[in-house]
DNA sequence: ACAGAAAATGAATGGTTATTCATTCAGTTG
DNA sequence: CAACTGAATGAATAACCATTCATTTTCTGT
């Protein structure tokens, strides 16, 4: 908790309205991971954050949308990361999708803080319909580019029997299952490990272009 | 509210001790995929069931124990039925991995009230160490015998390749993502179709054994 | 250097919630 | 049927926690 406060202490005040947000969010996340959000509490935040126990109402109104921004936070991070990939214009469908699968199992995206706070949220999609419109958006999003990219390489190569919408949903879900495997078996896969195992599934689909790891 | 009232109401407190834990034990799970693991209270809970506010400690001593029963119960559940096929001496391995991505997409497992229950608590096991444990062990119990059953499909048909292990990493996981799916795309794919998905992996890996579903 | 604006503080407040336990109630036994 | 046993109740309690806001601190423009 030392680390973050003085990350940001040599300018205590002058810290614009969004560092200052963005810092709030990051010890949400930490305390999340740490606590669970039942556990959270706003004199765990702002303790975490290294301020006082007012300033997440001065920023966010309520803890309600804190949470919320958190979400978004940590969601509008990877769709960023795949947006940017998709739109890079010097990659080809294959390099992309290998892009795509290194983003995804990067140490930012597979720290399990964020892991964490993930889950916790999927937990509460039923309950809260304003995190679930808040996942609906970006797995649409993410879905659209993803099978348009499987459906060039499909393309490309000779694959006549691959269904490029089916790929997608089934590279997207073992993914987010692999996730699940770091999150809770931390002793168990690497990040590396589990890449190599989502690899595996789509040298599977595409032989011509992907082959798959034997050292694992 | 009242279903599960007057489901117990004929025998009002003659109920055994276990019948009426388990009955606690349901309604947290509404509460849970009501309400969130955040939002659940020992009244919300205890009006769920139909009962008097002090009846959770009576039975469980704290809400924390009541908690971690509740995700023993749904493990157990989830366990107890893939143990029983893989005892199940009248089935071959085929037989009993058919059977085993059956129960994994059937109703009972499928429930969103339930699939909201295991994400809350895998988004809480960075947090609190007991859950992380009860995850251990299913986990483990589970991967032995289904690495079992993909190792001697691999004798059975002429699959040089196969990797047992990984095929069941692989498997778990998409699994896991395809139940992510069905919580928070409820729109989106039906179970049925997340089974297809399944097995559209399992077909890639033993094609003499699994055939790929086309209508989907 | 000073005034005004903006940001941050944290004690106080009020609502919420887990837990306790004296009392009530239902089932059982002799 | 009366005395006994243990389950169930829910009002009372005590702890906890989000939010407020009067006050303090820092920044900015002149």
């Amino acid at each position: 908790m030392d680390a973050i406060k003085t990350e940001f202490a040599n300018t205590p005040r002058s810290l614009s309205k969004k560092a200052r947000r963005k810092q709030l969010i990051e010890a949400t996340i930490k305390c999340i991971a740490d606590n669970g959000l039942s556990g959270t509490t706003m004199a765990d935040v702002t303790q975490q954050a290294g301020l006082s126990l007012g300033i997440v109402n001065l920023h966010f109104q309520s803890k309600e949308k804190l949470l919320i921004e958190t979400m978004r936070y940590i969601s509008t991070e990877y769709t960023d990361g795949l947006t940017k990939i998709f739109n890079d214009q010097s990659l080809s469908a294959e390099q992309k999708i290998l892009a795509h699968i290194n983003f995804d199992f990067s140490r930012k995206i597979t720290d399990r803080n964020k892991l964490a706070v993930w889950f916790a949220f999927w937990g509460e999609t039923k309950a809260r319909p304003t995190y679930l419109s808040i996942c609906a958006t970006y797995i649409s999003e993410i879905a659209t580019n993803l099978t348009q990219l499987f459906a060039h390489l499909k393309l490309e190569g000779d694959y006549g029997q691959v269904d490029p919408e089916l790929v997608c949903t089934c590279y997207t879900a073992l993914s987010d299952g692999l996730w699940l495997d770091l999150l809770v078996t931390p002793k168990g896969l690497k990040p590396a490990q589990a890449q190599d195992v989502a690899m595996h599934y789509l040298a599977t689909q595409f032989p011509n272009h992907f082959k798959i790891q034997i050292g694992r």
